[in-house]
DNA sequence: GGATCCGTAACTCTTTCGAGTGACCCTCGT
DNA sequence: ACGAGGGTCACTCGAAAGAGTTACGGATCC
């Protein structure tokens, strides 16, 4: 029984892809969700073959369902979907485990052609991306420090701020910030808080 | 039936909540949750008289859960735990709607105090805060252009860079940079970024 | 028919960032 | 015993960012 999980927060586009998916030869049965959430609930008692998920979802998002789902089960198998603008998340998703990407925008045809390939390739996988941070599929691992200052920046606070309130000399925070850049593959400060947030590392 | 709902995703923190409500004079039920999507859950079938709610918390947030139980139910009351370092959580929250905070360090007879005034006077409320942004109760409106720049600032562009993807001189971006920061109440890219994650603006 | 907001753009000026580098000490794992 | 990684600090330097200000046309709201 060949079973594929469409998940995505919109209905138009859940119901698009539920219909393509629904075409592609072997494929028997189509489910969908609508958050993370459900995806993850769903699968406690339902596996099916293959997920495909939106990164950017209402609540829990794409990056940290992934993350989940694997860590519950390491053989799901997971395509990501996504606009053009959500490049960080996909590689972020990629990084963390997900098989492949689709754009939304792709065509019915490519949709098919990737998700048959799936199915027929239990091991198919994307070439793995060239991420500047992470290969691994789990989040960076930041320190404690480079997590103070990670969270100072999140407040809006300078370098200096953040050392003053470490009782680190500014320095010193510049090079915690160099370090967790390198890590996030951040290229400033408001990126690295941008990933922050994605891999859940601050709130 | 005057009845609390905690929620807190700290089984410790709950549990230490949920005794110290407990012998608030007049409670009667203490019920607890441990996320966001629990307590929305919960509400659709047990409304609780006050629920106290930490700011973060896996998955659904606290500012987001504030937002959503209060579009679903105005007269819900809401007051929000937290620790020192969610200074800009808890404006949120409480711009958002909710009725005051404790701080988690606070002391058992301040939590009581405050639990006994919020249940004796429905309409008890912190004194408005003195809010940078938003004292409406609402995400600040960001326009469409704004948050383009905004999500450029989240991928880590430069204003040059963003400049460039959507066909507008340094300067003009400059200028969206400084109205956002404006109406958020950001003191940089950096703090906008993280404003922006939750104010659930960008992903 | 002003007032207000938005989108666009340019100018100056100061502060901050971030890259690059080097260095010292400590701890932990091998 | 050595290296790797972390935490600390310092120095330079060029590139950004951000504040402040001005401006003009269009939309929209009283």
């Amino acid at each position: 029984m060949t079973s594929v999980l469409v998940c995505d927060d919109s209905p138009l586009a859940r119901e698009a892809l539920r219909r393509a998916v629904a075409t592609v030869p072997g494929v028997e049965r189509v489910t969908t969700a609508t958050n993370g959430e459900e995806v993850l609930r769903r699968w406690a008692t339902d596996r099916s073959d293959l997920i495909l998920m939106d990164v950017r979802m209402p609540g829990l998002g794409g990056v940290e369902t992934v993350r989940r789902l694997l860590s519950a089960d390491p053989g799901a198998r997971i395509i990501m979907l996504t606009v053009a603008e959500d490049l960080d998340g996909v590689a972020l998703a990629v990084a963390a485990g997900a098989r492949g990407y689709l754009h939304k925008d792709a065509s019915r045809a490519e949709l098919r052609a990737t998700v048959a390939q799936a199915l027929a390739d239990p091991t198919w996988r994307l070439a793995p991306r060239r991420l500047r941070a992470a290969e691994m599929g789990a989040a960076p691992t930041l320190t404690a420090r480079e997590i103070q200052v990670l969270e100072g920046m999140s407040h809006g606070r300078s370098n200096a701020e953040i050392g003053r309130e470490l009782f680190l000399s500014e320095d010193t925070v510049k090079t915690h910030a160099r370090r967790l850049f390198k890590k996030l593959g951040a290229s400033d400060r408001a990126h690295a808080v941008a990933l922050g947030f994605r891999w859940g590392l601050v709130r």
